[in-house]
DNA sequence: ATGAAAGCGCTAACAG
DNA sequence: CTGTTAGCGCTTTCAT
């Protein structure tokens, strides 16, 4: 039943069609034109044999491994799911291959992860999270990447990597902050405070900056008890973090925030246990808000306020720099995705007067 | 500064190094003693150039990729993501390189997935969930799966996989059943019910099976009302499911259950939402288990109990198996992986009289 | 349109 | 211990 004998090769298929190797190429490649008859018979065989050639062979050949590395912090992270997935879909409709990588946030981890798609000889890299959404960029690391593509390798991050040729792509964190703060204004919340996230991580500091400065264009209080809560961008530091303002608030003898801008969902979800714990409601006490957009919206209690992004498009987007780049096309250095809307539930679909 | 110029290989050290292009491999691989001097001399060169051997070229020389395919469901699934990290880590310790792919549940995409990892000629190939879950295989997939991969890759399978000589490492599932009803049962649970999942997937039909076996061991109700309550595994259907329960006992004139048993961490969200939809408490009126132990069970509130498995050991194992087999060492055709323990939380972490 | 032949970068006998 | 020599399975000139 089975193929158990020799395996079997564009020459085993060359010879029983007749033709030399170089035709069974070029119909596999598509390359060059082959008469019908011929190309008919190469077909039958290939399909009689389930002949797969080589992706191995064929990238030492042409010198094109056709393999798109990824490199994430933690695929165990939904967003970093969501978009590999939308990476790869976008990867495997351009014929390429991807190959995940994760780093576990750590800068060692992220060059042994690079230095191993250089054996690959990924024809791009895409990095999402980790050391490119540093605001600084770790000096070894720049050196590292510089070492190690060279002008090889093109590398697509969705953050930032000072004194490299990374090419970047990212989310338009301003316009996700206004979405944000104008759906709360709009709603009548006065006193919004932002929760979560560092100010060494690019983003954060962006949408922080983008906070200060629309707060002020508004005329709602910024002052730090409002915007000094940082932490972090997991569940308990959001809930740590939020229990500290609180605590912050009450000595300070000052009423609640009506609304709290967290700097992702699972901040948020610790944000809203933390809320919980202190017997206040949400979203009448207090509305929560995030970004991503991550199946945490819909599994919290009450079901959460945040930024979508157009994963599919964005994935694309990181590909088809990659994969241009990789050809030597002129790609833009820098690419901002906006989000793609809001999607608002009901931890923050409620008008205060 | 970069080494914009040629690009170098073997035979750029070896010639630099005095020595042929096979003592440079030599000491590559560590297949073969080579003079110290010789090969201090190489491994100089190697850094000074950061000179990274291609996978590629090795692989087609050597005819061992070293790659390992793993091919899941949904990588957005925690469930999955966890596997799949320790399928990395181990792959990696191993000196493999994985290569990983979404299947999205359907078979179709599955085959084409195969097909992808045979030409990249995998090493060996690890499928978690999709067709392999299900109690009877598809009979396409599996004439496919011996047709593309005849005894050439082996392929190793979290469920089953008929008419096929496929290595199979899996979840004991009936020990995981035992440890949750010994759990609510020693806690004073009486009336427990089963929700959530499909009986055309093994685990579940087992975990049905051991189910029906130990209630009557125990003297538990396990009619009908209170098994017969599939559905799916995602949140929305573990809603769906447990709304209709709740309505059949009502319709039943039937006390509602002290304990339900779902059959994984997003359908007892999804359950876990529906009982305090109907004003119930969790869990003192009822009592919410599941399996798995994602990180869904510290979001969710009230915090879920939920059957853990040691990701890493099993990762390890799946590697383990897929690799010794592609190295022809014989290796069991079948595991069962015991899961590690049961994470007591607050959803049953309640003694009925 | 097609065959012959070289070569991609490495490993693995095979001699010595 | 080490150099020489074949490949591994494809793609791609270069002729014809």
């Amino acid at each position: 039943m089975q193929q158990t004998g020799r395996k079997i090769t564009i020459y085993e298929i060359a010879t029983e069609a007749g033709v030399s190797p170089a035709t069974v190429s070029r119909v596999l490649t598509g390359n060059a034109n082959v008469k019908s008859e011929k190309k008919e018979k190469v077909l039958e065989l290939i399909k009689k044999y389930d002949f797969k050639p080589s992706a191995v062979a064929r990238g030492l050949s042409d010198t094109k491994s056709r393999i798109i590395g990824i490199i994430v912090a933690d695929i165990r992270n939904t967003y970093y799911a969501d978009m590999y997935v939308a990476c790869e879909n976008a990867a495997n409709k351009e014929g390429y291959s991807v190959m995940l990588m994760n780093s576990f946030g750590r800068v060692d981890m992220e060059i042994k992860q690079l230095g191993k798609l250089v054996q690959w000889r990924a024809d791009g890299i895409i990095q999402l999270g980790g050391e490119v959404d540093s605001l600084k960029t770790d000096v070894t690391y720049a050196k590292e990447v510089n070492r190690l593509l060279g002008n090889n390798i093109p590398l697509v991050v969705t953050g930032k990597l000072d004194n490299t040729s990374c090419y970047r792509v990212q989310i338009d964190a301003k316009a996700a902050m206004d979405m944000l703060l104008s759906h709360l204004i709009s709603n009548g919340n006065k006193k919004i405070a932002l929760v979560g996230g560092r100010l060494n991580v690019e983003s954060t500091y962006v949408k922080y900056n983008e906070f200060m400065k629309l707060t002020k264009e508004f005329g709602l209080e910024n002052n730090k008890i409002y915007t000094d809560n940082f932490g972090g961008y997991e569940i308990e530091e959001g809930t740590a973090s939020m229990n500290e303002l609180i605590e912050r608030f009450k000595l300070a003898g000052k009423p609640l925030p009506d609304a709290v801008i967290c700097i992702n969902d699972s901040t948020a979800a610790g944000v809203i246990k933390s809320i919980r714990k202190h017997g206040l409601r949400i979203p009448e006490d207090i509305a929560v808000v995030s970004y991503d957009n991550t199946n945490l919206c819909e599994v919290i209690e009450p079901g959460l306020t945040s930024v979508a992004y157009d994963y599919e498009m964005y994935g694309k987007a990181l590909v088809k720099t990659a994969i241009d780049a990789s050809n030597g096309k002129t790609t833009e250095r820098q690419k901002l995705i906006k989000p793609s809307g809001l999607v608002v539930r009901k931890s923050s679909n409620y008008k205060r007067i």
